[in-house]
RNA sequence: GGAGAGAUGGCUGAGCGGUUGAAAGCACCGGUCUUGAAAACCGGCAUGGGGGCAACCCCAUCGCGAGUUCAAAUCUCGCUCUCUCCGCCA
């Protein structure tokens, strides 16, 4: 949700920001005029509740007197027929507040958040704008081939059968592709929780509505997750650990001193990609379910744009560590999710594609998260809470490092030469083989 | 799945349907005292919304949602969660 003191003299600047990012520019008036009809009727019912109130005062009193003098009963039941009368004028009121009230939160949780002024105006990702660029695509003398080639004939990846229980978008990893899936998953979360400061989570996989509306996946964007449960009790698969991370502490007022907090998790991600039809049908690009170590950040809100940098930084690592080229985009503002203000994607280069890929994207969600699930914190011991910033980034999505890897580092002979960084993880492992240069997945492991 | 108990402010814990936003204690903040600290004493200490230049005033909130009533923390119903015992289970 937006702060709604953009409502007021803002409201110019509100709509060019949020047409920069393709939202409808009537949703902009709607609010604004539920804003102010709100706040009519609230004004309208709280004035019939204090006289309500008042009369009930009297009543009381004359309740209490009329025990010693009986005459002053026949007052104390005029009052009351009175106040049941009020009653049934103050019964409507409130019925049309809470029609406009829930009229107002519905359209609020469908309002984007707005761009940062940085953000780059653009419609589609041909608008974004490369910050940087990381490391060179190996020159490799013979035509690499991409990760499901390699994984077919290492006899580490099926998709065929992984399709058979479960159908399109799922996968089946084997052996040593389990192993090194694995081993990518500890190697980021020891990076970031020794030496980034992250806090290793382990939570639900499952949440409800609430929560998924807190970091805004709902209401509007319902037909991208799978939704389950029982009859009784519905449940959301997470599509990103964002979703349970940023939630820890929603609803509550977090006490001085504690902010900053850095979460770190993996956890598979479930997503049902509707509307991407024929769209990376190939591989373990666009699937199902993925595997994710995720970053989340809450912090004060003067922090969160050097926050933002750094948490970029602490994702781009786990690249350079591993070796992977890649470059770094800030997103233009047709091209950001929902609940972000700015968003910078790490894209990793695919030998296989000839093209660089989103594995990471990272971004400030500023207030407008926060807001929506009422996550604040205090200054100072006495100070009024202030709603905090989140952050979340990939660290990254595992599913498509594990794609880098087999694709940047295969050789004529389709063997996988892991980087270095992974042997401690791998040394040892069946389908792994030592060599004087280096630890090698092949083809006869 | 069966049987039972409970949910009140940061915590503990009172609360005959009528100034109870809520006693008391702890914690916390400010002050007095002290060389300093502790102790003692004094004062303060919820959140959201609406109005006002302001002092301040009003409304709502005692797990959540309905209901009864002039009036609900207090009565009724539904839901959620927690705890105890039995069963099942990684």
């Amino acid at each position: 949700m937006i702060d709604p003191r953009y409502f007021g003299d803002a409201i110019e600047e509100l709509r060019r920001a949020l047409s920069a990012r393709g939202a409808a520019p009537e949703l902009v008036s709607r609010l604004s005029a539920l804003s102010e009809e709100r706040r009519k009727l609230v004004r309208r019912t709280d004035e019939m509740k204090a006289a309500r109130n008042r009369v009930s005062q009297e009543i009381a009193k004359l309740k209490a007197a009329a025990k010693t003098d009986p005459a002053v009963a026949a007052q104390a039941e005029a009052r009351v027929s009175e106040s049941k009368a009020a009653g049934e004028e103050l019964k409507r009121a409130e019925e049309d507040l809470k029609k406009v009230e829930a009229d107002f939160m519905s359209v609020s949780l469908i309002v984007p958040n707005i761009p940062h002024e940085s953000v780059a105006v653009g419609t589609s990702s041909s608008a974004n704008v490369e910050v940087r660029r990381w490391g060179e695509p190996a020159k490799m003398d013979f035509k690499p081939k991409d990760h499901v080639d390699l994984g077919a004939s290492l006899g580490i990846l099926d998709f065929e059968r992984a399709g058979r229980m479960s159908g399109a978008r799922f996968s089946l990893y084997m052996g040593a592709g389990a192993a090194l899936e694995r081993a990518l998953i500890g190697f980021m979360l020891d990076l970031h929780t020794r030496e980034h400061g992250y806090k290793e989570m382990i939570p639900p996989f499952m949440v409800g509505r609430d929560a998924m509306t807190g970091t805004g996946q709902l209401p509007k964007f319902e037909e991208d997750l799978f939704r389950t449960g029982t009859a009784d009790r519905e449940l959301f698969l997470v599509p990103t650990a964002e979703v349970p991370l940023t939630n820890i502490y929603r609803q509550e007022i977090i006490a001085q001193g504690r902010l900053p907090f850095y979460f770190t998790a993996y956890t598979p991600c479930f997503r049902s990609e509707a509307g991407s039809y024929g769209k990376d049908t190939r591989g373990l690009i666009r699937q199902h379910q993925f595997q994710k170590v995720e970053l989340v950040k809450i912090v004060e809100p003067e922090k969160s744009w050097d926050e933002l940098e750094t948490m970029t930084r602490d994702a781009e690592r786990v690249l350079q560590l591993l070796g992977l080229p890649y470059r770094t985009m800030a997103l233009c503002s047709g091209d950001m999710g929902f609940s972000a203000a700015k968003t910078y994607d790490i894209e990793v280069w695919l030998p296989g594609q000839g093209a660089y890929r989103e594995i990471s994207s990272c971004s400030n969600c500023t207030d407008f998260q926060a807001r929506r699930m009422q996550m604040r914190y205090r200054e100072a011991p006495e100070a009024k809470p202030r709603l905090v910033h989140t952050l979340n980034g990939s660290g990254l999505a595992v599913g498509r490092t594990f794609v880098a890897v087999l694709e940047n580092f295969q050789n004529a002979e389709g063997n996988i030469r892991i980087p270095d960084v992974l042997r401690k993880y791998l040394d040892g492992a069946p389908g792994f083989f030592a060599g004087p240069d280096g630890l090698w997945l092949r083809r006869d492991g």
